[in-house]
DNA sequence: TTGAACTCCTAACAACCGTTAGTTTTATTA
DNA sequence: TAATAAAACTAACGGTTGTTAGGAGTTCAA
């Protein structure tokens, strides 16, 4: 009989959430099937109704973790005392980081949150909004205090969460710089801007 | 008996794929169903059928229509005897131009694309690449003549197209700035950066 | 005024969707 | 080893999908 492997010691739900999230990054939320996933999980449809509820859970279950993880990142950083522009660059780093080693499900959740129904839709959406406005604050507090340039600061904050996630386009690319060299580009054309 | 409404001089057909574009930029190509579609037309479903010839059909139109106006824009750019720099602004406030008043098949494109079959997507997929690389070869001469700071250029490419794709936010803010005024925060983030 | 070309309609197809029911096999524990 | 729980299976459900067939009403040129 065919029996899910949970590699390592992780739940075996934990691996249905896993393959969702590669096989939703592939396809999106949408065009991916629950007999697509089972498939991949090595198992039958039906099956994996032992383990969730129904495919939206595992929406629930990607978007929500990866909210909570970039909330946590952003508590240390309010928390800390540094320069307004260096907390800037923290939150960069961090997202430069995610989009590195978590880009299925950042993807994931970017592109496919709003296929979340009420409840939960309205709710992602205001955690959205409010991690949106504790950056503009920081942002703004950068401007007063004279270590960032004037600019409207939700304009830079979209911008920067965006440029990011162009990173994508380097996890395809053929002859890639290293993962660190693109960190500090990155970096530097956000923060220096390209003109010389 | 109900009849497609052509508004303007628009063919039919024409009146489709726009309804289409915004169906899709709404809900994904893969979770917009013809029926959806067809209702917004006016028509029942298999009506839609008399003038286009499959659901992906519509895709392909928008994708390459798309992709035909980018290709003209750099087309004229690349002709055009300028500092470089001066290049790369033009390219950038063309995408923002794009971003602020066609957003919904902009955004379809970017996030859609990846639905096509082949040979379109190939097709499409190559268009992309090339498209990316003449932009990489004007950052790069761009650099060549110091002009522009020594960074990676396919990276500044990529943070430049994705960058602007933040202005999706921007459309649904409640309190937004002016077009111009976000044109401008924009261009002067990237050409300039955050830092003071 | 006839006839061809269009474009709409209703009805239906086969395939696929997420999910449930009921059963059987495997793993756990006593 | 026997009992219980967990997790797999097959089969099927009601609904939706993109699309086609065939017929009826409309438009327009001859």
């Amino acid at each position: 009989m065919a029996k899910i492997k949970s590699s390592k010691n992780a739940t075996k739900k934990e691996t249905i959430v896993e393959k969702a999230s590669k096989l939703f990054f592939e396809k999106g939320f949408s065009a991916s099937s629950m007999r697509d996933l089972a498939e991949r999980v090595g198992v039958e449809a039906a099956s994996l109704y032992n383990h969730i509820r129904s495919k939206e859970e595992l929406l629930q279950e990607i978007c929500f973790k990866a909210a909570q993880h970039y909330t946590e990142n952003i508590d240390a950083i309010e928390r800390e005392d540094s320069p307004f522009i260096q907390k800037i660059e923290k939150i960069l780093r961090f997202h430069i980081d995610q989009m590195i080693n978590n880009y299925e499900v950042v993807q994931v959740v970017d592109r496919d949150w709003k296929h979340l129904s009420e409840p939960y839709l309205t709710n992602y959406h205001n955690e959205r909004r409010a991690y949106r406005k504790r950056i503009t604050a920081i942002v703004e507090e950068g401007i007063r205090r004279g270590e960032v340039k004037d600019i409207d600061a939700p304009t830079a904050v979209l911008i920067m969460l965006h440029a990011v996630s162009g990173i994508e386009s380097w996890h395809r690319s053929v002859q890639k710089i290293s993962a660190k060299d693109l960190e500090e580009n990155i970096l530097l054309i956000l923060l220096r801007g390209l003109g010389k």
